[in-house]
DNA sequence: CAAGAAACCGCAATCGATTGCAGGGCCACG
DNA sequence: CGTGGCCCTGCAATCGATTGCGGTTTCTTG
């Protein structure tokens, strides 16, 4: 190691050079260039000694020496430097609709659980379901030269915008999914979630079903709508449907809807109704109440997502649980799958929703 | 404008040049070189056409035959590139504690949204509550080069961390606070918050209080515990306290604590009873009613945070609600401001919680 | 002992955009 | 007609890390 030899002078370079041109004079921090001289290596050697893959090639001795050296200099590698010449950003773009909806927690929590471990991190945006506000979102997203976007955000009329974003970087759909587009995609069996609703209300004896059904260009939304009809046709029986939603979770908009079913139905109310998610489900209750019908004895209602504290509502609320969790990490795993060995036919996952009997549901009554 | 007359030949270059060296083989997008081959001009001119207070140094016919000709070629800017040259990334980084947490979506929210408007956006990591997570995220986020960091997530332990932090990048602490750090800080008042937890109470005619408090190296549970304890305190009251608390806001926890509360102090129950927090109040009304107290009637509870829903439990919830959006954005804007006019003094802003009376609170029974 | 291999390190180009400086063209004014 | 000034563009360095290639040195082997 005659490098050695120089150390003593090549120390005592110092570190106060200014940045150069017009920069910012921000703060300066050890560069390769630093530990370098410090170390009386070249650049390139000090790369490859701190790299995870290349140490090997250099010096066993060189190397604890240049790891000594940078971590005295506090060196940190810089990513944006990094990322540059390697083509590459270890970040992904993470696209919700909704940040403030609870229900996108744990598949963010998932999402970032699982990268973390890949020393992968993520960029947030939301969308807020407008569709010119995912396309710009989206060229965002690929300016800033992440490796591959998420997006829980897909509405009907995203696709083409979906499209053009699946041709430059790796796209992979979570939660929502886009037919007859082929693209990556991890998320809940809501078919099955609907028929999981009705099939449970149909045990309990109910043969006159409605739901408060969500907007149709949203996947979830049908996808539930279609199960709990399907499993409503398998037993020869029809469903009373509102399908008056906006995208609004809120437990206001679940009370209008049941206030225009009770208009328009109250003759020939359902005995019990799908609501397609929970805040809407405790709108619907109220309004119910409101009406005169008592839950679960006048009237059943199934919720959907298993929302935190709807165990402790007053009735309980019967839900349907999705696991949340599961899709974030498995959507993450699927990125990075696709980072690991491009060119493999877009995966596509679904999980099973579990239904969550409590008490606002109950047999029918004679 | 001369150079258009080699717009022909120059825009004959082609698309196809590989990616050059090492280079993982992926999609080729137009470059400003490209960009300035095709218009017939030099890279600087199109850099300059192209950005925003730049635009007027270069002539307008210029400016837009380039702009037309990047459009053609779906120029689309390299951040990285830019972030390297210019010393910035536009990027900030974003600590939370528990992205499940339901009470930091609005928070993430309102950055989300403030950052947005400005063009910035937001790398979102998980500490877990956990010191050593936090010290590696940390540096995981300098070695980003954000260009600041906002974090949700100081314990009272990470001291020396944050301060390290804050030496090379500028940091803003949000929801919590870190006494005598010298850091710009935006927060909710959570002192008022316990005082009026408090107030309500004896307002009501509790004079036998108690609090179920949470860990004491977090400071929001720290001021609510103050603030409960010294509003009592100005009554001339105690209080009962239980601080057996770990950091997990959840249901279970506040049944435990509420059967320790019972076992210790049963036969001198107080009246009426401050949970730090609305999952773990649920779980505590849970218990007391397990334990044959009817709530409100014999024990009254409060909240915080209004969490979805605690409005329609049983009995809906009184609570202490805090603005996070708002807290989001302030917290957004307190970073913008510091990288726009740097070494400014540590802003410091708390925002006033309010209490939501409902029915899980009545007057003391005589 | 000579030739070949292997281990190790330096050179320099490269990723793509930004910007201080300088130079060329053109107009105005003395 | 000459000089000064303004407008516009080009030149080339730079940000910091990575890596193919080539050159030394040392070790192995026939």
């Amino acid at each position: 190691m005659p490098q050695c030899g120089i150390e003593a002078n090549a120390a005592g370079t110092t570190l106060t050079r200014r940045t150069g041109y017009g920069m910012t004079p921000r703060r300066r921090n050890a560069t390769l260039k630093d530990v370098a001289a410090a170390a009386g290596v070249h650049t390139s050697t000090v790369s490859r000694a701190l790299s995870p893959d290349k140490r090997t090639l250099v010096n066993t001795e060189t190397r604890e020496h240049i790891e000594q050296v940078a971590k005295d200099l506090h060196y940190r590698p810089d990513k944006v430097a990094s990322s540059l010449r390697r083509g590459r950003t270890n970040v992904i773009g993470v696209i919700v609709a909704d940040l403030g909806n609870p229900f996108i927690s744990p598949v963010l929590r998932g999402i970032e659980n699982a990268l973390t471990g890949r020393w992968v991190m993520q960029l947030v945006v939301e969308s807020r379901d407008s569709s010119d506000r995912l396309a710009r979102v989206c060229e965002a997203l690929v300016e800033q030269r992440v490796d591959a976007i998420v997006t829980t955000a897909a509405r009907t009329g995203d696709r083409s915008t979906l499209r053009r974003v699946a041709e430059e970087v790796p796209l992979v759909l979570a939660v929502r999914d886009m037919p007859d587009l082929r693209v990556a995609t991890v998320a809940h069996d809501d078919v099955l979630g609907g028929r999981l609703a009705a099939r449970h209300l149909l045990d309990l004896g109910h043969s006159h079903l409605g739901q408060l059904v969500g907007p149709d260009d949203v996947s979830s939304f049908r996808h539930r709508r279609r199960g709990f009809r399907d499993a409503a046709t398998d037993a020869g029986l029809d469903v009373l449907e509102i399908s008056d939603a906006t995208l609004l979770p809120t437990v206001e908009e679940g009370r209008r809807l049941m206030e225009l079913l009770l208009r328009e139905h109250g003759d020939d109310m359902p005995s019990a109704v799908f609501v397609h998610n929970d805040p809407m489900a405790v709108g619907a209750l109220d309004a119910a109440r409101a009406a005169g019908l008592a839950c679960p004895d006048d009237l059943s209602i199934v919720g959907y997502n298993n929302s935190a504290l709807t165990a402790y509502l007053d009735p309980p609320l019967t839900t349907i649980h999705l696991p949340g969790y599961e899709l974030g990490r498995l959507a993450a795993d699927t990125v990075i799958g696709m980072l690991d060995e491009p060119g493999v036919a877009p995966h596509t996952v679904t999980l099973p929703p579990r239904l969550v009997a409590r008490a606002s549901t109950a047999p029918l009554s004679p």
